[in-house]
DNA sequence: CTGTTAGCGCATTCAC
DNA sequence: GTGAATGCGCTAACAG
């Protein structure tokens, strides 16, 4: 049988006082007898007493814990909090991760519905991260990380996604690359449109003309990008290398590849973006635009913090260089010839 | 300003009814008219109104949402994480994770506190990372994953340590490697205890003798390991290889290496434990003891809503096989001229 | 069908 | 210095 919940009544019944007074001696207040402060210690420390984060929150309105609202638990989050929990040692805040998407209901407008539950209530303030949808009026300071609809009226920290995207672009190309395909993210979302704009624009630099059909949507993760890996390897001119959204689906091309038969990074090049540390553990490890997402979730934390503190927020906006983290899935471009010959010893095997 | 959270008072009085009939359609209860319920609903999604987590867990005692309790979030918790964020998907359950040690006074007890403080209303129940006490008399059923204070009778779900260790010193001595030192973990923990006796185990079963100025504590973090490493890269008969008690200590140990002009693997060997992702980021990357972490995970997610469901266990502890993963940073023991060659060569540098 | 009542565990007045 | 009363937002039991 699970034992019940030591109680504030437990303690002041045990203690031989009221509740209040427990109360008063839990939380440090003036107006209690040394003699009384000793014996209720003595009968907390025995019991195991703890406030409730709950009933206190309910009352107070007030907990010291942040809040940092995710869809679920991945990579890319989990890099975030990180960087959150580091910055948040010594803050005299705790934090508490709520994953609110995780049942098919809720996969979208999670962040409103997380945001209701627990702010005003549970936590002091929250860290959104990449909200797809706005989240305006909140009843408590609120930083989003990489929002997905694009600077709102909430605080937000981000990373130059098209400079990203212009970086490992133009990096390709420096490679020898010419026809260089793009599996890009979700169509709604900002960050996915920045960097299919930072590709663009590379490519236009270069003077290499753009081809729609060296465009597919991938939408950031396995299943859309598994096929559109496979559309673009099977393309008659197919190209040498893939700019992927980002590192998950650069890593489903990767695979794509391999079951191809095709070998990176000698016949294909493939890049991906945000760095995040699976991205190295890939064979080959992964060429990559990084994110700097531990200092990301620092920088909010911080701004949180200081939003709590002074009630003001110094830059409402924080914006964070990308930069090109160069490993294995990246080479110079093959030959013409190369490309031919690989060409037809794939069409005799096919026969 | 802050606009004040939306309560179900409100939109009781927007909708012209009772808060227990708007508690009822929120909660899709049965025993009001199709009328009402419309009504309500169209104030509720006006208003953007949610129940408050907080008030109905002190209420009801049932929040279908699971905790997972760590110190904080870094490599090793978030890899966990991941796992039960998987295997929590469509599992109707949420996910809170509360990192309770990051405040000083907190750094010692804090799975006690975090579960006094969250068990028994905020959440039905919960997964402790790797207690460091014994975290009996829950009142909601709990599973730990890693527990450090050995089996006790929590349900729990952990990693063959000692086997694992021994297959880390086998595949060393297999290289040739004689002089193996030992980074071990903390002193007061399980897991370095076990992983300390595996590395003793297949020594003795080489027949190598035991050297006790091989083995150093780095207390499986940054700090003591650099000082652990230093000393034994010092010894006049410098060790050939190491075997660090988790990853963390042994990129450390890479570090030191690299500053005292050490190269790994030629000169150094060196194998880590936990195989968390960033263990494959280093240069080189770390050959380590894989830990079943995303598997631990989602074992100790089935077993909380096991309990949750059907109120009891089929198995109360869990216990999962460690593999090796051979990267970039052991090779075969340097021949005994190579060595002697490289410390004279280190000794006239220091002159 | 709907509203009223009574707590859940706690912190905060305000009397005593 | 201390205790009894009150309410935080909500749901369950009951009364109407």
């Amino acid at each position: 049988m699970l034992p019940a919940r030591v109680t504030i009544h437990d303690v002041a019944r045990a203690a031989g006082v009221s509740v209040a007074t427990v109360s008063k001696v839990a939380n440090g207040r003036y107006g209690v007898a040394q003699n009384t402060i000793a014996k209720v210690s003595a009968v907390i420390d025995e019991l195991g007493y703890e406030t409730s984060l709950v009933a206190r929150s309910l009352r107070s309105h007030r907990t010291n814990v942040i809040g940092i609202l995710v869809a679920g638990f991945e990579p890319f989050s989990t890099e975030l909090l990180k960087g959150i929990s580091a910055a948040a040692v010594g803050s005299g805040y705790e934090l508490l991760a709520y994953a609110g998407a995780l049942t098919d209901e809720a996969r979208v407008g999670w962040e409103r519905r997380s945001l209701s539950r627990l702010a005003g209530t549970l936590v002091d303030a929250a860290i959104i991260v990449t909200p797809t949808v706005q989240v305006a009026g909140a009843p408590v300071p609120i930083v989003a990380i990489d929002p997905h609809t694009g600077l709102g009226d909430v605080p937000a920290v981000d990373t130059d996604n098209a400079e990203g995207a212009r970086i490992a672009t133009r990096y390709l190309i420096s490679l020898g690359h010419r026809r260089i395909a793009h599996v890009r993210g979700r169509g709604d979302l900002q960050s996915a449109l920045l960097r299919e704009q930072g590709y663009r624009e590379s490519l236009a630099e270069a003077g290499i003309a753009f081809d729609p059909d060296l465009v597919r949507e991938g939408a950031y993760w396995g299943k859309p990008t598994t096929r559109a890996a496979q559309e673009l390897l099977s393309l008659p001119d197919r190209p040498t290398a893939i700019f992927a959204a980002n590192d998950l689906s650069a890593v489903r091309v990767l695979d794509v590849a391999r079951e191809m038969g095709i070998r990176v990074p000698e016949e294909l090049s493939i890049v991906g973006f945000d760095n995040v540390p699976e991205s190295a553990t890939s064979t080959p490890q992964l060429t990559t635009v990084a994110q700097p997402l531990h200092d990301m979730g620092a920088q909010a934390l911080q701004m949180v913090v200081q939003m709590l503190r002074r009630g003001e927020l110094e830059q409402q906006y924080v914006h964070l260089p990308a930069h090109l983290v160069v490993r294995q899935s990246t080479a110079p471009a093959p030959s013409p010839a190369a490309i031919a010959d690989a060409q037809s010893r794939a069409a005799s095997q096919a026969v």
